[in-house]
RNA sequence: GGGGCUGUAGCUCAGUUGGUUAGAGCAGGGGACUCAUAAUCCCUUUGUCGCGGGUUCGAGUCCUGCCAGCCCUACCA
């Protein structure tokens, strides 16, 4: 077999938290393919390293009073603690914050500066005068400047759905500091994709390497399609650069301006590998600029445009080699809802291995993890039933039953009859190859699996348990092992990518380590075995439950001090308790309501009527409701008239003691005296609708 | 609003270029075995292949229209 040279990289965990299970399903599902090239007798390589830059961190930094190199540090620890825990084995773990990177970033700026794509534009930002930084959209909270809703984020209204750039918000408020940003205008570095458009259209729609789907969103999203009635469409300009403050490197050649995470973070892939070829004597340009290396990066799908094209764009100006090979994987679901950090199921790498063990995820997400975008759901039950009967009900119970009849004598010398078995599974090794070359591990899975259930029938019928009884039977005995064994030493080579630990546990039982894919092409004979211990345990529904129970307690806790930080809006818990919180509702469920602002023209009491007023409102116009509300206690007529309320304006009318009510006035509070009626903010008009 | 993907047994999913009676694992039911981590083995129940049209000798598979779910979205296609 030709040694192929792959190059592969995972996704760089962002140095800013903690390492959960649904960032896990990418790097496990690197590490099995890596892993997989490696058995296979290629030179592969599995670069990798953390996320360093940006505002989040500088913000993290500045609020726990230490310096970025600190908190990096301590996230990069905390990460490769977390990735042995899972076993999951890369040749260099570096950091977009060295010395590495920033040479090779400059490098890369100045092939883009060279190419002419680089252009200057003023850009308006909000600026937050006490942190004296500008402010990432995210970091700015505000009125919709189109419904006037309150509270929402800086570039998208999440009532009306209108996006906008947050110097637009009427009210905006910086959530770092809480205080009033002003507007400044600062210059910024662009680079225009949009000269590369051709390279790009070529790039990401032929030559297979993107996914089918995903080739088709670029096309659709971003590039179009020059052969359609539309044509191309022009990408937009890439902003480049973040004016000071902000935690990252310096341009070379415009002072006071930091290269955009995004910028560094990839360049960040070759940059360990910097690492790794000053290490091992071997050059850079060997893996980035050499057409014989394979480039293969394992990615999310929330992060597809940075990689399909900022990326190629990058590399292709810069001369470095393209990627072969851009994988991209769906999301994370637990038990069939989106993972939640409040709700305790976004579970911490480091809170699963305090219940569980790692193989079990390893095999459990192998067993799920096809080659396309589909989210893939983690649903305890069956996590349960898949790891105890698959890997110790079949796969280890092969081992576990034959083993210890051939603990005195070995393995026979010469491979016995076994009716084709061996040879069969072996043939279906190419399939089994095939399947994990291609990402799509569960059909790998599938095929082991159905080996197994090959094997095992041959132990019942074989029926070594009695030929032990027989001393004369003696010989029989030990070819049934021998060939039990080896079955079982060949699934375990098959599946050694995913379970690198049980391969390990194997060589030592059969005294020849587990090193090489054609290691299941042959039988292994005549070789010692060893006493045999449990290999696997079983998964417990209680150990489950533990770490939900843990994960609970920790999402409380990070909760309650997230609470601390905000006590001057130390709310009573007491209204969520009196009213518990109803069954989540589309938008659609929210739509068929029809909320208007409405001017109350007229009020008064009813009489013979305990608790209600009688109003009359109007919507604009001539539209005229009159609504009797239960807010007598509260409210005196005098003090109504006039003002504006929201009423539910399409509320089916009904026929009340005292006369037809034709809406609802919206209010909070138990009732009684405590009625308190909600009021658009001033300049909302009578008639409008509330989203 | 637009786009993409998905919809096959109670659950998780296979179903190659359209071709006999639609499959597997798990779960359920019955039995066997006792070497094995209550593991294993044999037998067995279950399907308007989301719905409606169409193309075809023949459609789970191709076309089309609906419906549902998930995801994306740079008011952009």
């Amino acid at each position: 077999m030709n040694q192929r040279k792959i190059l592969v990289t995972a996704a760089l965990p962002y140095a800013n938290g903690p390492i959960h299970l649904g960032h896990l399903v990418e790097y496990i599902q690197t590490d099995i393919w890596v892993r997989f090239q490696k058995l296979r007798g290629h030179h592969c390589l599995f670069m990798w390293a953390d996320d360093t830059h940006g505002t989040a961190i500088m913000i993290r930094a500045r609020k726990e009073g230490r310096s970025e190199e600190e908190v990096i540090a301590e996230a990069n620890a905390e990460h490769q603690r977390d990735f042995a825990g899972f076993q999951i084995q890369y040749d260099n773990y570096g950091s977009t914050h060295s010395d590495e990177n920033k040479k090779l970033c400059g490098e890369v700026w100045q092939s883009i500066r060279d190419a002419g794509l680089v252009k200057e534009k003023d850009v308006d930002q909000l600026f937050d005068t006490e942190q004296g930084t500008f402010l990432a959209d995210r970091f700015v909270r505000g009125t919709c400047p189109e419904c006037n809703a309150e509270d929402q984020p800086g570039d998208n209204c999440s009532k009306c759905g209108t996006t906008y750039s947050p110097a637009e918000l009427t009210n905006p408020v910086s959530t770092l500091s809480g205080s009033t940003p002003e507007i400044r205008t600062a210059k910024h570095l662009f680079i225009e994709l949009e000269q590369l458009h051709g390279f790009l259209e070529d790039w990401t729609q032929t030559g297979d390497h993107l996914q089918p789907e995903v080739a088709n969103y670029l096309r659709g999203h971003f590039l179009g399609d020059p052969q359609s009635a539309e044509g191309a469409k022009p990408l937009r300009d890439w902003d480049i650069s973040r004016p000071a403050p902000y935690f990252g490197f310096e341009i070379p050649d415009c002072p006071d301006n930091y290269w955009y995470v995004w910028f560094d973070a990839p360049v960040g892939y070759i940059a360990s590998t910097q690492q790794w070829c000053e290490r091992n004597g071997d050059t850079l340009d060997n893996w980035w600029k050499n057409d014989a290396a394979e480039i293969h990066h394992f990615i999310g799908k929330d992060i597809t445009y940075f990689h399909t094209l900022f990326w190629p764009g990058m590399l292709k100006s810069a001369g470095y080699s393209l990627p072969t090979k851009v994988h991209i994987h769906g999301f994370l679901t637990v038990n069939g809802e989106k993972m939640s950090k409040s709700v305790g199921t976004a579970f911490k790498a480091n809170t699963y291995l305090d219940h569980l063990p790692p193989a079990a995820l390893r095999y459990y997400y192998a067993s799920k993890l096809g080659s396309r975008l589909d989210d893939i759901d983690l649903n305890f039950d069956e996590f349960i039933s898949k790891v105890n009967s698959d890997l110790v009900g079949k796969v280890v119970n092969l081992a576990s039953r034959s083993a210890k009849f051939v603990k005195d004598t070995g393995l026979s010398n010469s491979y016995p009859d076994d009716g084709g078995l061996f040879e069969s599974a072996a043939s279906a090794g190419n399939e089994i190859a095939n399947a994990y070359e291609n990402c799509d591990y569960n059909k790998a899975m599938r095929l082991i699996l159905e080996l197994a259930d090959k094997a095992n029938p041959f132990v019942e019928n074989a029926e070594p348990w009695n030929l032990r009884k027989d001393p004369a039977k003696s010989q029989e005995l030990q070819d049934v092992c021998t060939i039990a064994l080896n079955l079982f030493r060949q699934l375990v080579i098959y599946l050694s990518p995913v379970l690198p630990d049980l391969a390990e546990k194997t060589g030592e039982l059969l005294n020849d380590p587990l090193l090489h894919w054609d290691q299941s092409q042959t039988p292994l004979t005549g070789s010692s075995v060893a006493k045999f211990k449990h290999m696997m345990k079983r998964i417990e529904e209680k150990d489950v439950r533990a770490m939900e129970e843990a994960s609970k307690i920790e999402a409380e806790q990070e909760a309650a001090q997230v609470d601390n930080h905000s006590e001057q809006f130390a709310d009573s818990e007491q209204p969520m308790i009196d009213e518990p919180m109803t069954d989540e509702c589309t938008i659609e469920d929210f739509m068929k309501v029809d909320l208007r602002v409405a001017r109350i023209v007229n009020a008064e009491h009813v009489e013979g009527a305990r608790k209600l007023l009688k109003l009359t409102l109007s919507l604009g116009g001539d539209h005229r409701k009159q609504v009797f509300a239960g807010i007598k206690a509260a409210y005196e007529p005098d003090q109504l008239v006039g003002r504006l309320v929201v009423m539910v304006a399409n509320l089916k009318p009904r026929q009340m003691k005292f006369g037809l009510s034709e809406g609802m006035v919206c209010a909070s509070g138990p009732g009684g005296e405590e009625v308190f009626l909600l009021t658009p903010d001033e300049g909302s008009k009578p008639g409008q609708r509330v989203h």
